[in-house]
RNA sequence: GGGAGAUUAGCUCAGCUGGUUCAGAGCAUCUGCCUUACAAGCAGAGGGUCACUGGUUCGAACCCAGUAUCUCCCA
């Protein structure tokens, strides 16, 4: 049978995937292994695999991989998350294609349509997965709305509420006027923009005429003014007119919601405007001037405009003050009525608007181009309005302090752990959180209202009915359905942050059982969470939050933080940008294991990834060299009669990947996975094909001796098993081919048991090191020499050492290409030659040495060893040297002078044979 | 503005407790090879003031201080 010159992935990728499916290879069911397990940090359904997804799941298998090849009982655990803002954009662009508005139908009917989206379109990313190979158990996907799952939640929210950490109230939220739904902090993204910054008067009222008005800063901007008024400082103090204070501001629009002026106390600029009162411009209300040193006083003019209903830290001012809100917004970014002017315009059409009124009156003063940081929705893309909004929240402080202190004292690592410090920091300054959303698809929160405006929490309204009761005695005529329940849904995060517990077990929130079912006992707490550090806090923490109040316990061990994929520019890969490659069309073209690989290489933990398909080429390679390794060992033939010449080969082999796999554990350990891969790589490519096959490897067309033939096997099977977790379609593809014996149905590579690390023997690595050296050097003289690899020259071997090269004898005459090896205890004259460690090798060649070139090459590195030996020299005869350092370093540095000084002999010898 | 982290070969990155595992790896580059497993390959080679300036130390890529540049987080 023919084998193929190279590996096709496409041919063995679906098919293994079928086989451990119908295998149940995925599935985990408890049992009295030790459990490994890992939730899936749920997509959104609305999504679609990037190249984020590929790095972030390809770790999560790896992982779920080697512990399922560890004996342990390894489980996946897939879903998605309902993303309500996203989906929510979704179906009602689904709907309007078919001529729909959403407000013509109910909420039982657009729910009807959301979920016909969802089944149509939604999860295709977990579709997706199973191209990259993820080992997910796929029966127990779940979605963080189906039924049982919101019944959690609902649970939750009921539980909070009775506790007292969940309350309704007025507070500064982020509002999105596209959406027309809170957003939270963390779904707002400032960018920095190009905006204006307009200087505004506000006359001072009953100010006495001769104190003269000083408007703004002194300097420039005053002389502004001046200009403007054709009048000198001078003229302003002396001539009777109308004071004003200049305020800047990017947000002209919203000073009809002004509550006051506020200057810093210490600022002497306006001492004398203390106790004053300004006009409003355009509407002429009257407000205060206030102080506070919250107000900086080299920043604008040193006047802060204080808007209470529309900016959050004047919001804060305000009730240090005790100001009034006037909220002049509508929920869709138009001006209302408490506005008085340019009511229902837009608040980007009012705010160019405002500015030529306030021009015209006179009021304005200058604008000045100006860069802030306004704040977008993730979602719409709109710019954030702070808005003061009934919500309801979920306090931060009580659950904080415990998941803080998982981490501080190490009960859940995050890796790497540069994290921690953020973490503290977002921790220690907690703020609550606001879980209503104004959308329906999600789970709408258990409040009922009475008619006169009270309200209870209850899992259903007949529940709610009796609870209502209870609360209104005053109601006599309460009837049931009088109750109107709470049109809000609770933020997606306030399902997802249940997901370690939700996915094995969503009823446990019921609080029925204590202890959960068999699964969440056996699978909880998890041992590895992997995910990105945008989420850490809103994510991650939360979970912990949740973890620790419903189960008393973290829900995970580890959380490895990946890093961003970015592009070879650094630009983070996007769909806007365009300069995301499609991660299918990436394992169409280089296999699942090549991009597997490629994603791995270079992706420390918490480092953004330059992604570069280059990296993904290379992947290929690896799986085609490991193709072709096989290729050669299945061509064999064995010949049971021959003895075994390679005992020294499969000696060093076994004893290097001993060696290998420790570092390779190592790397585990520590979560350095591409570390862990280039080991595996290196002991492939370099150790077993370079040198190990290059060593046995019989001539031509001979058969190999039995011996050899079933180490390779041996080998290379353990070599599978190492890879697997990296490359699991090619490793299960080769495991199965008859060269390494035959198999039992369940007898797959994914479940194969990792090698066990033997014994490492040093004194076997050395001397195999330098019979490397030794072939090295020959290979190196044949290129200068330019000598064909074809032609076979001669060896004399002068010994210095311990090593006993007889024994290499057969791997030097192999890989080097040797006629003969010959050993001396004399130099041979005229003879190329070079050493390796302290021994020296001679080879006779037709054109022997330029005498002139080789005085000048052993000139060379006599002068570097000399040099060298100097500088050992200085060390080993500084006393505080010797006196300071660790014995063994001294040592060190007496071996460094004797090997050196050996060296210098050597070849001084040499030169002078010359 | 506040905080965190980074800066090592052309690129992406290792470098652990300061000392021959200390200047490394992979890729890329260059040279020579279509040598019967693999040109998606083989054999070699070159390439670095460890961002800069000081300090601590017998000894610094590593510890400390400052400077520069970049990234992220928060306001």
């Amino acid at each position: 049978m023919e084998i193929p010159k190279t590996y096709n992935p496409k041919e063995t990728e679906n098919k293994w995937y079928q086989y451990w499916m119908e295998h149940g290879f995925f599935k985990s069911v408890p049992d009295d292994r030790e459990p490994y397990t890992i939730v899936i940090p749920p997509p959104n359904v609305t999504g679609v695999l990037h190249m984020g997804h590929m790095l972030n799941n390809t770790i999560q298998d790896v992982l779920v991989r080697r512990a399922r090849m560890q004996g342990k009982n390894a489980c996946w655990a897939p879903g998605t998350d309902h993303a309500s803002i996203a989906t929510e954009a979704k179906v009602v662009a689904m709907l309007k294609e078919r001529g729909i508005a959403k407000k013509d139908l109910s909420r039982e009917e657009f729910l009807n349509y959301a979920w016909e989206w969802k089944e149509k379109y939604g999860g295709i990313i977990l579709e997706q997965l199973k191209k990259l190979g993820a080992s997910c158990d796929w029966d127990r996907t779940r979605f963080t709305m189906d039924a049982d799952m919101s019944e959690g939640v609902i649970d939750t929210f009921i539980h909070l509420y009775k506790k007292g950490w969940i309350y309704r109230g007025v507070r500064m939220v982020n509002w999105d006027p596209q959406g027309k739904t809170v957003v939270s902090d963390e779904e707002v993204i400032r960018k920095e923009v190009n905006q204006k910054l307009y200087y505004i008067r506000y006359e001072v009222v009953g100010l006495s005429e001769e104190v003269g008005a000083r408007s703004g800063e002194q300097g420039d901007q005053q002389s502004v003014i001046s200009n403007q008024l054709s009048a000198s400082d001078e003229f302003l103090h002396l001539t009777p007119r109308t004071s004003y204070l200049t305020i800047a501001t990017t947000r002209p629009e919203t000073i009809m919601a002004d509550a006051a002026i506020c200057i810093n106390p210490n600022d002497e600029r306006y001492a004398s405007f203390i106790g004053k009162k300004v006009l409003i411009p355009l509407i002429n209300r009257e407000i205060p001037i206030i102080l506070d040193d919250y107000v900086e006083m080299d920043f604008g003019t040193g006047c802060l405009k204080v808007t209470p209903a529309h900016d959050l830290n004047d919001y804060n001012l305000g009730i240090k003050h005790h100001l009034p809100v006037i909220d002049i917004l509508n929920d869709d970014g138009t001006l209302n009525e408490k506005a008085e002017i340019l009511v229902g315009k837009d608040r980007f059409a009012a705010r160019k608007e405002i500015a030529k009124l306030l021009e015209e009156a006179g009021n304005l003063e200058k604008i000045e181009e100006y860069k802030s940081q306004v704040g977008f929705s993730e979602r719409t893309d709109a710019v954030i309005e702070p808005k003061l909004s009934m919500q309801w929240f979920c306090k931060m402080e009580e659950m904080a302090g415990p998941a803080l202190d998982y981490v501080l004292n190490g009960e859940v690592k995050l890796i790497p752990d540069k994290f921690i410090n953020t973490y503290k920091y977002w921790m220690e300054n907690v703020k609550d959180w606001c879980i209503s959303r104004q959308l329906w698809w999600g789970q709408q929160i258990p409040a009922w209202y009475l008619p006169n405006g009270q309200f209870v929490v209850a899992k259903t309204r007949e529940e709610a009915f009796e609870e209502a009761k209870l609360l209104s005695p005053q109601l006599p005529d309460l009837k049931i359905e009088d109750l109107h329940q709470e049109e809000d849904v609770v933020d997606t995060w306030f399902s997802s942050w249940l997901w370690p517990i939700s996915v094995f077990d969503p009823s446990f929130f019921s609080g029925k059982n204590s202890i959960g079912n068999a699964d969440l006992q056996y699978y909880y707490p998890t041992n590895d969470l992997v995910t990105a550090p945008e989420i850490l806090f809103f994510w991650v923490a939360r979970m912990i939050m949740a973890g620790h109040e419903f189960k008393g316990e973290a829900p995970f061990k580890n959380v490895y933080l990946t890093g961003i994929v970015r592009d070879k520019l650094g630009r983070k890969m996007s769909k806007s940008l365009g300069n995301s490659p499609d991660p299918l069309d990436l394992i169409e073209k280089y296999g699942a294991d090549g991009v597997r690989v490629g994603m791995l290489f270079s992706s420390p933990a918490g480092n953004d990834l330059m992604f570069d398909e280059s990296h993904c080429e290379q992947g290929r390679n690896f799986a085609n060299k490991i193709w072709n390794a096989f290729r050669l060992v299945k061509g064999w033939e064995v010949d049971q009669h021959l003895s075994n010449p390679n005992e020294n080969a499969i000696a060093w082999f076994e004893t290097r990947f001993n060696q290998a796999l420790t570092e390779i554990e190592e790397n585990f350990k520590q979560y350095r996975l591409s570390e862990a891969l280039m080991a595996t790589y290196k002991l492939v490519w370099d150790d077993f094909c370079a040198w190990y096959l290059e060593m046995v490897k019989p001539v031509y067309q001979q058969p190999i001796d039995a011996a050899t033939h079933k180490a390779t096997i041996q080998f290379f099977k353990n070599i599978l098993k190492i890879v697997h977790p990296f490359m699991p379609f090619l490793t299960e593809e080769l495991w199965h081919d008859n060269l390494f014996g035959e198999r039992e149905e369940l007898d797959c590579c994914i479940v194969a048991q990792q090698p066990v690390i033997g014994e490492i023997n040093l004194k076997l690595l050395n001397e195999i090191s330098t019979i490397k050296e030794v072939i090295a050097e020959i290979r190196n003289t044949r290129n200068m020499k330019q000598i064909s690899p074809k032609e076979a020259l001669p060896l004399a071997v002068k010994s210095n050492s311990e090593i006993n090269y007889q024994t290499y004898q057969p791997i030097l005459s192999k890989l080097g290409n040797l006629s003969e090896v010959s050993f001396t205890t004399e130099k041979i004259a005229g003879a190329v030659n070079f050493i390796a460690g302290t021994d020296e090798f001679f080879m006779e060649l037709a054109n022997n040495v330029d005498a002139e070139a080789e005085r000048e090459r052993i000139q060379k590195e006599l002068s570097y060893l000399q040099g060298f030996l100097k500088s050992v020299n200085a060390k080993l005869s500084n006393e505080r040297f010797v006196q300071n350092a660790k014995a063994e370093i001294v040592a060190n540095e007496q071996q460094k002078k004797a090997d050196a000084e050996a060296k210098i002999a050597i070849l001084e010898e040499g030169l002078a044979a010359l």
